[in-house]
RNA sequence: GGGCGCUUAGCUCAGCGGGAGAGCGUCCGCCUUACACGCGGAAGGGCAGAGGUUCGAAUCCUCUAGCGCCCA
């Protein structure tokens, strides 16, 4: 069957993964027959569109998925997508106050509003809030199923979740209360960080800090008895309105005398104690800061030890409250324009500087958060931490690359409690019940009917969700069904593999160890793959307002999800990032289109065939062996360009294999690179076409059986990568082992196949032939025009060499003659090229370009003394002969011959040139 | 302030203890019936700098400089 021209990659991709899926060759079954191998998706979040990071990352999973499939092992990628609380929260609520939700409003019933003025959440309620929530998740929930399949990602969408699904919101109550029971879980109020524009408080992780240049303001704050005042330095002199003390460093000298004194407040006129305590630093400012325990959290650490009161001056949007005095219902910002004003007009500001320092954002609206002192739910992290910070140090959990390690274990073993409750409503509502009757807190696994310390039937449900990272901790085994003690926990957990950016190690890597650890008792993967972040060609984040961004989709439509799935594979190293162009994408492209023509060649060489199924022996001569009673044994052994490419195959089978398990994906790509179209299209089939075209049929058989067997196992090879184009092209194979490659077995290496003298020899061959061309080229030889070539060597091997492959001579190199021995002449007027084992003239009518050549040969001799040189130093040394291993000797004896000979022949034809 | 990483050919990056590599770009020839998304050839590198370890360093260690990231 003959391929097509060219490959359509629309066409293919569509009709294979729809194809594949019909065969349910992505579903993984518990299978006691086989080993596991089990990848749990990162759950993209509802939010939009996937972008390149998740196709890099998916594509990844992909590729493993499929090698181990193809491998033998019951592999099973579990999908899902993530309600990502706060993230879509609010989307929703901005969509809402832009009135671009209207037609999924309209979806839910909800009587919308004929004018246009912006909605908010409290216009809608919670229960359509909620309901708008969950249409969103219906459109772009599937939205990023469609893109993950255009990926061509072999998920087992059976057993597709969504972390606020039924079965999930069950497991994230099971963990709440198991938590709450064991203690681990606690409500308490503590200086938290808020967002006023959401209005929820947020984790430390949650909370982008960014260099921001603002103002030091040097404050007075007069002695409550005598004269004088200390100064304060501070970059928030609106949060004095809540100070309850100022504090100096207990050695610092300026301010022994003044330790156990009291200042008064400006403009509040309030009493404050001058304390002492060590974490001040007595380089900031003037050494003297003041606290403010509820606004500040090294502030509220240094009030707690001092029992200082603690004063919140801001309401839940960050305006002042009645706290401030005169200053209430102000905006922050106003807020502290006034103080600073008044401070001035009443001589009690010192000075103002510039003054750069990192300012908290919330990480999802970019609002600067608040620090407030606010009731919360929180989990107790040092005890759980402790037992996933002994998995890593053991090892029973990997993390590729290495260095990650410490990153996590700096967080792990300084790790604070965890806020998990936000005030938001998309999300797990927290399963706690607060009676208004006795103020007891009843959680619960089913809503109660009544407090369960007082029977009162006034019980209400909190108000607040759940962190969303706290639904993702549990997503390696909550998507296997916990927690019922289902048959693909007991199979599938733990899983192989996590693939995932360094982002998100404590967001969610970090907790997911915990909470697998201790509801599971066992670790929840094996290992841990950071991918490297994707930037655009200068390093650059890509983003929409930059408008460097590469869409995935938009590279599917021009180039084929294989071109981009190849370049993400072949640029993924273990770094930190990888830049990414259009570019490196059209590169790869030009690969499939090679690999393309490759396969159309082999085709039509291979159909229609003459001699039936096209066989190939295993053993490494190509024997064919004993076959039935009185047949000949095969005598003929393959020839070289054979053992040569089935040598290559095998290097190629052990180098892919090899860098897929350590997840180096360039590694792999670029072998498989290189063999397909250095080794397979550049040589061998350029040398099988001699036999392909010949008259003899066995031979032609022959070249067959191997042609067809390489290619084969190149389909096999790039099918992970590359899944489409490979199977577009195993379906028009003339015989195939499997209905699809994708259920092929991936290729083993068979080390009788390594043959290391049909590779030197054919290295030979190549520099000989390369040798050729190089003159022909700079003497501008047409490419048709045959020419005389005379090659000097006086080793025997070559001699042979040369006389065995003179077909490829005259093939690959447009030799019309071959002439070889020790005693060829040198033509003196010959261009001409020096191996260390042999010169190459390819003698020439017309003139030779003499200072030209001159300037080669000389170039080349030089390079060749300083080789010597440098080589034989090395052997003139003691300590190297004595030290070095011996098979490094070895080669340096056999370096230095090498340059021995070739600086002899370069002195000799340069001698002759200038006789000429 | 603490930590991590990077600095290799014009560009983007591999290599990470024994003769400096790839892709793109550049230059020169070629539409050689698989492929011009191609073929053949060529030019182009004090491997950031300084010390050290080693028989041997782009590769390991220390310091310095520049760039980037993370945590406080």
């Amino acid at each position: 069957m003959e391929l097509p021209k060219a490959y359509d990659p629309k066409e293919a991709e569509e009709k294979w993964y729809a194809c594949w899926e019909a065969h349910r060759y992505f579903e993984g079954t518990v299978n006691a027959q086989k080993k596991p191998f089990a990848i749990v998706i990162p759950p993209p979040n509802i939010t939009g569109e996937l972008h390149m990071g998740h196709a890099l990352n998916n594509t990844l999973q992909d590729i493993v998925i499929r090698y181990k499939r193809m491998d033998g092992y019951e592999a099973c990628w579990f999908p899902g997508t993530d309600h990502a609380s706060i993230a879509v929260h609010v989307l929703i609520e901005r969509g809402l106050a832009k009135r671009q939700l209207d037609d999924l409003l309209h979806e839910i019933g909800y009587p919308v509003p004929a004018d246009k003025r912006p909605l908010t959440r409290s216009d809608l309620g919670r229960e359509y809030f909620m309901k708008l929530g969950w249409a969103w998740k219906n459109r772009y929930g599937s939205k990023i199923r469609e893109q993950l399949r255009a990926l061509g990602c072999s998920c087992d969408w059976r057993r597709e979740s969504f972390t606020l699904d039924e079965a999930r919101s069950r497991a994230v109550t099971e963990v709440f209360v198991r938590l709450y029971e064991e203690g681990f879980i606690y409500r308490g109020d503590r200086l938290i960080n808020w967002c006023p524009r959401c209005q929820t408080v947020l984790s430390d992780l949650e909370v982008e800090r960014e260099e921001t240049e603002g103002q030091l303001y040097y404050i007075r704050y007069p002695f409550a008895e005598g004269e004088g005042f200390v100064t304060v330095a501070t970059t928030r002199p609106e949060t004095m309105l809540g100070d309850t003390g100022v504090a100096v460093h207990p050695d610092d000298g300026r301010y022994q005398d003044l330790i156990g004194k009291f200042v008064i407040l400006p403009l509040l006129e309030r009493k404050l104690p001058l304390i002492a305590d060590e974490t001040v630093d007595k380089e900031f400012g003037t050494g003297a800061v003041k606290v403010t325990p509820g606004h500040d959290p090294t502030d509220f650490e240094i009030g707690r030890r001092h029992g200082l009161k603690i004063i919140n001056i801001f309401n839940a949007d960050a305006t002042t409250n009645e706290n401030a005095g005169p200053y209430k219902n102000l905006d922050r910002y106003a807020a502290r324009q006034r103080v600073v004003e008044d401070l001035k007009a009443q001589g009690l500001l010192e000075r103002v500087e510039k003054h750069t320092h990192a300012v908290g954002h919330c990480q999802r609206c970019h609002t600067v958060i608040e620090p407030l002192i606010s009731t919360q739910w929180f989990v107790r992290m040092k005890e759980l931490a402790e037992p996933a910070i002994n998995v890593i140090e053991s090892g029973e959990i990997q993390f590729i690359p290495e260095r990650w390690t410490k990153v996590y274990f700096d967080w792990m073993r300084n790790i604070r409690d965890w806020p998990i409750s936000r005030q938001l409503w998309w999300g797990h509502r927290i399963p706690a019940w607060h009676c208004a009757d006795c103020k007891a807190i009843t959680v619960a696994r089913q809503a109660p009917s009544a407090c369960s310390r007082c029977h009162s039937q006034n019980i209400k449900q909190d108000e607040d969700v759940l962190d969303t990272w706290f639904s993702s901790a549990l997503w390696p085994f909550s998507v296997m069904g916990w927690p019922e003690e289902t048959p693909e926990l007991r199979y599938f957990y733990p899983t192989q593999l996590l693939s995932t950016g360094h982002d998100i190690i404590f967001f969610w890597v970090a907790r997911m160890i915990m909470m697998g650890l201790h509801f599971m008792k066992k670790i929840p993967f094996e290992r841990v793959f950071f991918h490297p972040i994707i930037k655009d060609e200068h390093g650059q984040k890509m983003s929409k307002s930059k408008g460097n961004v590469i869409d995935p989709l938009q590279m599917k439509e021009k180039y084929g999800m294989d071109a981009l799935r190849l370049t993400l594979a072949a640029l993924c190293a273990q770094g930190k990032e990888m830049r990414l162009s259009v570019q490196d994408i059209e590169g790869y492209k030009k690969f499939l289109n090679k690999l393309w023509n490759a396969a159309r060649f082999s085709l039509m060489n291979l159909s229609p065939s003459s001699s039936g199924p096209f066989t190939l022996s295993l053993s490494r001569r190509g024997e064919m062996g004993q076959r039935g009673e009185g047949e000949e044994v095969e005598g003929e052994g393959r020839p070289l360009e054979d053992r040569w490419i089935l040598s290559r195959l095998t290097r190629t089978i052990m180098q892919t294999r090899a860098s897929l398990d350590r997840y180096e994906f360039n590694q792999a790509a670029k072998g498989l690179y290189d063999f397909v179209w250095h080794d397979f299209c550049d040589w061998y089939l350029e040398m099988a076409k001699v036999r392909l075209y010949g008259s003899d049929a066995a031979a032609k058989a022959q070249a067959q059986g191997v042609l067809f067997y390489v290619l084969t196992d190149i389909l096999k090879l790039l099918h992970p990568f590359i899944p489409f184009i490979t199977e577009e092209i195993w379906q028009r194979l003339p015989q195939r082992e499997s209905e699809s490659v994708m259920i092929a077995q991936y290729p083993t290496a068979r080390p009788e196949w390594l043959d290391e003298e049909a590779e030197r020899i054919m290295q030979k061959l190549q520099a000989l032939i390369t040798a050729i061309r190089t003159i022909r080229s700079e003497m501008n030889v047409p490419p048709h025009k045959r020419a005389k070539v005379f090659i000097k060597a006086e080793a025997p091997a070559v001699q042979q060499l040369v006389s065995d492959y003179k077909i490829f001579f005259e093939e690959l190199a447009q030799a019309s003659e071959v002439l070889v021995g020790p005693s060829v002449e040198r033509p003196k007027n010959a261009p001409r090229m020096v191996l260390e084992w042999a010169e190459v003239f390819v003698p020439l009518e017309g003139l030779l370009d003499l200072k030209h050549e001159h300037k080669r040969l000389r170039q080349e001799l030089q390079e060749a003394r300083a080789g010597l040189e440098a080589t034989l130093r090395k052997l003139d040394n003691p300590e190297f002969l004595e030290r070095a291993p011996d098979e490094v000797i070895e080669k340096e004896k056999r370096k230095a011959q090498e340059f021995r000979e070739k600086v002899e022949r370069l002195e000799q034809n340069l001698k002759l040139l200038q006789g000429s």
